[in-house]
DNA sequence: TCTGGGGTCCTGAGCCCA
DNA sequence: TCTGTGGGCTCAGGACCC
């Protein structure tokens, strides 16, 4: 469903202001990544603007101008471009997103100490023990975005609810640039119209499954027994669900969500069935990924390759290692016999990716004796070289070291 | 029409072990 | 000693979110 749908249906429902005990906040930039975009070319504003690009790439984020045209975000550029012919097309700049990103986070945490980034434009705010302090929540709500715009001339739209996710599903409806309060006392009334599809965790596939039921609304839900539900949808979805449909969210709002998995991954230009391609893009993103995982001081456990064949279909291939690692010719070397044991002959390939799971501190490391023989490279040599290696593209740029495979790669 | 890249969570099968 | 059971782990895949 889309989120035009929510909303036509969701503004049906006359709220209330009374935000007694809704202390939880979500905020989403409008249109983010476009609304960046257009603080550096102002004489862009009030035409329609796609960011996105790349060969085989989809929209990252469009202006309200675009989307009124029929563009949204995930829409392949091609259909895109066809669409909204007339549409300016910008490459996505994403060192410029995370300084203004941060720039928005700065702002929360001087309001709260709970605040939970859930991407880059938008995060839950705790803003209970601000309110002697700063007032109602409807009031902090007001405050916020009147500074994201005047710090950094952008709009953003407030869900102000007590629980995390009605409070997310009015930031959606009041979009763009709102502020929409969900009294407690209507947290029923305000969710019972909505289509399943506005449900956390209810996309597509289950979209079709429960409409197959006859489940249309969240009311719908709400009446059907949990035994049904869990039925057809597992035991974790279907309670959940049953759960959201009540207004029942019991997740606080955590601050510094520890990651579970770092991975990098690239669909390229063109398919390949170039097994000495396949494997350089594995060299690749091994010591991409492995760089991002010591830079946070963490190792990982599991290496995971992802596949995705021409004709789109997708497999994953695992292996756990004795020992957690940073190094990136370690991950290599396990993706490359995870790659060979698939016993590909010129498959067509669309995309590679690299995956480190099960991530522990560094400091958590077992340090195991290593008894090498003088002058033999062991694993504490090469860790050595990429960390030499990484501070080099500190000072100077991620392109002036890699390994020398990758040096005959065309740029 | 032709589908990115970064993630999380869940499920189910298979295996090992107490 | 054999059998059953349940928990934990690994692995693969699917669905979802932004």
């Amino acid at each position: 469903m889309s989120r035009s749908q929510i909303r036509r249906v969701a503004s049906q429902t006359d709220l209330g202001s009374d935000d007694t005990g809704c202390t939880i906040l979500h905020i989403d930039m409008d249109a983010f990544y476009a609304s960046v975009e257009l603080i550096t070319r102002p004489e862009l504003r009030g035409k329609p603007v796609i960011v996105g690009g790349g060969q085989r790439g989809v929209v990252l984020s469009a202006t309200y101008e675009a989307r009124a045209m029929g563009v949204h975000s995930a829409m392949p550029m091609s259909r895109a471009r066809r669409v909204a012919p007339d549409a300016i097309i910008i490459e996505p700049s994403h060192h410029r997103y995370a300084e203004v990103s941060a720039g928005v986070m700065a702002l929360f945490n001087s309001i709260t100490p709970l605040v939970e980034p859930l991407s880059l434009d938008e995060a839950f705010l705790d803003v209970s023990g601000a309110l002697r302090r700063l007032g109602s929540p409807t009031a902090i709500a007001e405050l916020i975005r009147a500074r994201v715009y005047d710090e950094q001339r952008i709009t953003c739209s407030v869900g102000v609810a007590p629980t995390k996710f009605v409070a997310k599903l009015a930031s959606t409806q009041i979009k763009p640039d709102g502020l929409l309060v969900v009294p407690a006392d209507r947290v029923v009334s305000f969710l019972h119209p909505l289509p399943v599809g506005a449900l956390w965790g209810v996309g597509e596939r289950t979209e079709e499954r429960l409409v197959s039921l006859g489940l249309r609304t969240v009311g719908d839900i709400a009446n059907t027994p949990l035994d049904t539900l869990t039925r057809a949808l597992g035991q974790a979805a279907g309670q959940r669900l049953h759960d959201l449909s009540w207004g029942r969210d019991d997740r606080h709002v955590v601050p510094d969500v520890a990651e579970k998995s770092i991975g990098n991954e690239e669909t390229f230009g063109r398919d390949v069935d170039d097994p000495e391609v396949v494997a350089r893009e594995f060299l690749r993103l091994s010591q991409k990924v492995a760089a991002r995982v010591r830079r946070q001081g963490l190792l990982g456990r599991t290496v995971v390759i992802k596949v995705r064949f021409a004709d789109f279909t997708t497999i994953t291939r695992s292996r756990t290692l004795p020992e957690p690692t940073d190094i990136g010719q370690v991950v290599y070397a396990t993706a490359r016999e995870l790659y060979a044991a698939l016993g590909l002959q010129r498959a067509r390939i669309r995309l590679v990716g690299v995956r480190l799971e099960g991530l522990i501190e560094e400091s958590a490391r077992v340090e195991q004796l290593l008894f090498d023989a003088p002058g033999s490279d062991t694993p504490a040599d090469r860790r050595a070289a990429e960390v030499a290696a990484d501070r080099l593209r500190e000072r100077f740029g991620d392109d002036v070291v890699r390994p020398a495979r990758l040096w005959s790669e065309p740029d």
